[in-house]
DNA sequence: GGATTGACTTTACCAGGTTCAGTCTTGTAC
DNA sequence: GTACAAGACTGAACCTGGTAAAGTCAATCC
């Protein structure tokens, strides 16, 4: 996960660069699941974090950020999934696989367990977290318009309709699944039916595109 | 558009009330159209109305609503589109025909004239307000959702699916359509492409939902 | 050794939004 | 007509996320 096993004798700045901002993300996760995202004010996780609060909104544009700071990792993978697809596949295939294997092998990012629910239960409790979900999903949508649009079989208008009906899909699903896993239904029956949903609708998203 | 022509002697405390919510809103709307919503503070908008910044809070919730002071009505007006559709056809059919109507009659909701351009100008420069808008497209979606599970033909989840869908469609053409006001190009053209593309775009919807 | 860079700090400030303790208006009951 | 209750509205203080400016201190470069 790290940078670089490879640095030579080079920059202590950068490695406590990084030290600072993920102690920052560690203390506001512990305290957000503790006492609620709304409950904790950035002060109290500077302090905690020992470092002033300018130096928080250095490193975190937003206070949400600090909670869903592997979002820019989240992204890189979907990129390089669909971007490595094997020739002659669409990107809705490498978006299906992408999906199906995250479920299987309980991925964080689309994948279930019953430790994670504890994070989506504190999304769940706070309007902020939630805009700003919603927010991410945007913007992946986006970049997955312009992978469709890439393809060069439709026009940007359609590409986009496409990623909308993907993420709406997927969106759907990983809610229902998580509503499911925080209700204490078991994670396996869980699974195999997002599983089984996931596959047909993004099938059926397919097909609606071709159609549309 | 007014509440009553039949109010005996009754509450001049209502048209009060009311009276002084709209000349909020009504400024509001002046100030942001003119300066950008950002840069119009809730004082200077309770100044201007001449009434105090709680008082403006008393009305609407948050900056945002005095924008979007329309939407509740909006709601309203979907849902009964929806319930009074004739027997036999189904919600996406009664959406579509709304969405055709709207086009063509260029209705403030989804449709469009050179004069709405400022609206959605506004809305573009200001991340608060797009965001505002995601989330009443949401509470539009759900509601979507609900009549859809009322039909009794699909499960929750699959009504949610088919909502976000139908939604998805809907903000792509409009979205599409609005930039191309602003970008100046003719409105008869934009409106019979945006309307032939609502078309296409909701059957494959309803093709989609069957097969899903 | 001296200059430069860049992470971090302190202080002060802004704007949205809430709380509270009222005042002033209006409809109602006697 | 007077008393009273409800409720729209007010003023001021306060909280929180977020920004600006100016400067401190350690690591790096030459």
């Amino acid at each position: 996960m790290d940078a670089s096993p490879d640095t030579p004798t080079a920059d202590r700045r950068e490695r406590k660069k990084a030290a600072t901002r993920q102690r920052i993300a560690d203390v506001a996760t512990m305290m957000f699941g503790e006492r609620g995202f709304d409950a904790v004010t950035v002060n109290e996780i500077a302090e905690a974090a020992d470092v002033s609060k300018v130096t928080v909104f250095n490193h975190f544009a937003r206070k949400e950020d600090m909670f869903f700071d592997r979002m820019p990792q989240a992204r890189e993978l979907l990129a390089q999934t669909i971007k490595t697809r094997p020739k002659g596949r669409t990107v809705v295939w490498a978006v299906r696989r992408m999906v199906q294997t995250h479920i299987k092998e309980q991925h964080p990012l689309l994948g279930l367990r019953e430790r994670y629910s504890g994070f989506w239960q504190v999304v769940a409790d706070s309007r902020a977290l939630q805009v700003r979900a919603r927010e991410l999903g945007d913007e992946i949508e986006a970049l997955l318009a312009e992978l469709i649009l890439a393809e060069g079989q439709v026009d940007e208008r359609h590409a986009r309709l496409t990623a909308g009906w993907i993420m709406t899909a997927i969106r759907t699903g990983l809610l229902t699944a998580v509503a499911r896993v925080m209700a204490d239904d078991p994670i396996e029956a869980i699974n195999k039916d997002y599983a089984a949903f996931m596959k047909r609708s993004l099938i059926a998203v397919e097909f609606a595109a071709k159609l549309a």
